[in-house]
DNA sequence: ATGCATGAGGC
DNA sequence: CCTCATGCATA
């Protein structure tokens, strides 16, 4: 199903991995934060982290970004160009996943003011009609990817299910049975804890 | 849009 | 070895 932005772009120009944001501890983050919010405050800047201002920023983002007629690959290419310290480029990936809440909740407010200040200046620029330079350059990567089959993914979830953090030894036996690389099934049970902790799948907001 | 992967940082 | 942010490759 490729979307109506589903421009697949290379991004060649890239920097090794940029900022550590907020190094913070997995306790925090079910954090809430259930303050009335008073109505004078004075400038506090986009440090809120409210799921239903990520949720309706996150949608108006999209939507303007639409409007203006940029791919979420786009996006993440024309971030570098707004020279903020410690940001470069981000992925078409990111970009759709920020939209669509599949992120988790500390990324999103990490990213926000980052996107929000992109999406000034790119209406800043479009009223002034202004072109941006595009950068295109050939890529020559092939990286793989493992594709593991529908019965062996639903074993993972079953084994995830009584046991999402199984020791070494379990993964080892898991992968065996399965006859899956033991670090495919490593890396699958991490991705899988990852996922429940995104904004849009987590119980706790 | 999403699956599997990488790498930094942490313990 | 984990978590977390992030991305290439692909459905």
């Amino acid at each position: 199903m490729a979307g109506p932005d589903g421009a697949v772009v290379s991004t060649p120009t890239h920097a090794p991995h940029m900022a550590t944001m907020n190094p913070m501890h997995q306790a925090a983050l079910s954090m809430a934060h259930a303050h009335g919010l008073p109505s004078h405050m004075g400038c506090m800047s986009d440090v809120d982290a409210d799921p239903r201002d990520l949720e309706a920023f996150a949608e108006r983002f999209k939507q303007r970004r639409i409007k203006l007629g940029v791919t979420q690959a786009d996006v993440g290419s024309a971030l570098a160009n707004l020279k903020i310290p410690g940001v470069g480029s981000l992925s078409q990936s990111t970009i759709c996943r920020f939209e669509s809440l599949t992120l988790s909740h500390n990324n999103m407010i990490a990213l926000k003011p980052i996107l929000q200040a992109w999406l000034e200046e790119a209406e800043k620029s479009h009223r002034e009609k202004l072109t941006k330079p595009e950068l295109f350059n050939g890529a020559e990567k092939k990286r793989k990817r493992t594709s593991i089959a529908a019965p062996e993914k639903r074993s993972l979830e079953a084994y995830f299910a009584i046991q999402p953090r199984p020791s070494s030894e379990k993964i080892a036996a898991i992968a065996e049975k399965l006859d899956l690389k033991k670090n495919v099934v490593r890396v699958w049970f991490c991705n899988q804890r990852q996922k429940q902790k995104r904004m849009k799948y987590s119980a706790g907001i």
